[in-house]
DNA sequence: CGCCGAGTTGAACTGAATCAAGAAACGTGG
DNA sequence: CCACGTTTCTTGATTCAGTTCAACTCGGCG
């Protein structure tokens, strides 16, 4: 299994100093089923990294909950606008499985961007990582039919049909429970 | 009018002697109408700022035009993923309009972020808020009408409708053209 | 046992796509 | 400056993927 250094390097390769510096700057937590690491309305703290577990992010539309993203194992997460403006937001980030969790405070990183150019360079292409994921989220949910990304998903992360309710699958996928339930039929 | 340095500035403050290796890094052209700033299936080499005119992003999807990105004036664009893997990609970068450009070599940026942290940060923060952007539009594209993505954009950018083509707004909108026609007709 | 939440199934509805013609605007050569 | 062809835009009829609303099934658990 991926360890976190493992992840991390694998972004971008930082100097001894460097990760040592970084490393310490990252907390840990071991959560249950159903906590909230960011809650409705505030400001997105930390960047997320989650150890083992899953955690998803959602808000309220109407009444209604929109899953926007659901992160497994080994997975680095956050909620996006809030934490680059640091301004408070209407996504929740929630566990769904008791989890192990790291997290960096949003000032923490920042400090450490000024102080060491790698890290910098390291952010930097992490973020360039979740742009390429987020123009591909995009183009799937643009131009793919609702079995097209049910199958994908399936494709790329298998165990997730096991351990996330089948609602939540549907709204990350954009499309209503029914549908999904309706795709899951023909099989 | 904002100029290129201002514009530059307001993403993230360089010190001189970096905003000085950076300006001399940009390249600037005057290019006639349709001209091709990157090819279909080649790899994207420049970050490109448009001074004035107007560029789109589009590739062939099924034998017709997508257009996923317009660019009017003192705007930043580029194709994302071509530019960041360096790899080839379908999409393809063409003014619609007489334009002047300015763009950065991928290699010479990365070297600039090497060897100024500065301009390594700066492009982190622009980065960030393409990211910001790119989360915007996937939630515009997932959950507002047409009609609403059409007002929105005629409130953000009015002259956009007297320099495009329709068939290339609609695109960009996600509808078809028919759909865009249909609600201009509606006024 | 009976309830309760998660998932399924059915029928009607809808926003937008598609296919197919027309109408307007545009520019190029006579 | 007009005629002609081409491109751009509009309009209409039909179809379709997915939503909505409502009822039903199933498995677990107090």
């Amino acid at each position: 299994m991926e360890t976190f250094i493992e992840r991390i390097d694998k972004i971008s390769l930082l100097s001894p100093e460097s990760k040592n510096a970084f490393l310490h700057a990252w907390e840990e937590w071991s959560v249950p089923k159903d906590h909230f690491l960011v809650r409705e309305n505030a400001v997105a703290h930390h960047l997320f990294y989650i150890k083992n577990g899953v955690a998803r992010i959602y808000y309220f539309k109407n009444g209604k909950e929109i899953t926007e993203w659901i992160a497994l194992d080994n997975q680095f997460f956050f909620s996006i606008i809030s934490f680059f403006k640091q301004t408070p937001s209407k996504l929740i980030v929630q566990t769904i499985e008791p989890a192990k969790v790291m997290g960096i405070h949003h000032d923490k990183l920042m400090t450490l961007c000024d102080q060491h150019h790698d890290i910098e360079r390291w952010f930097r292409k992490a973020i360039s990582g979740s742009l390429i994921l987020s123009q591909h989220r995009m183009d799937s949910i643009q131009f793919e039919t609702a079995q097209q990304r049910y199958e994908k998903l399936l494709a790329n992360n298998p165990s997730i049909i096991q351990r996330v309710p089948l609602s939540y699958i549907a709204s990350f996928l954009g499309i209503t429970q029914e549908t999904l339930s309706r795709i899951r039929s023909q099989y």
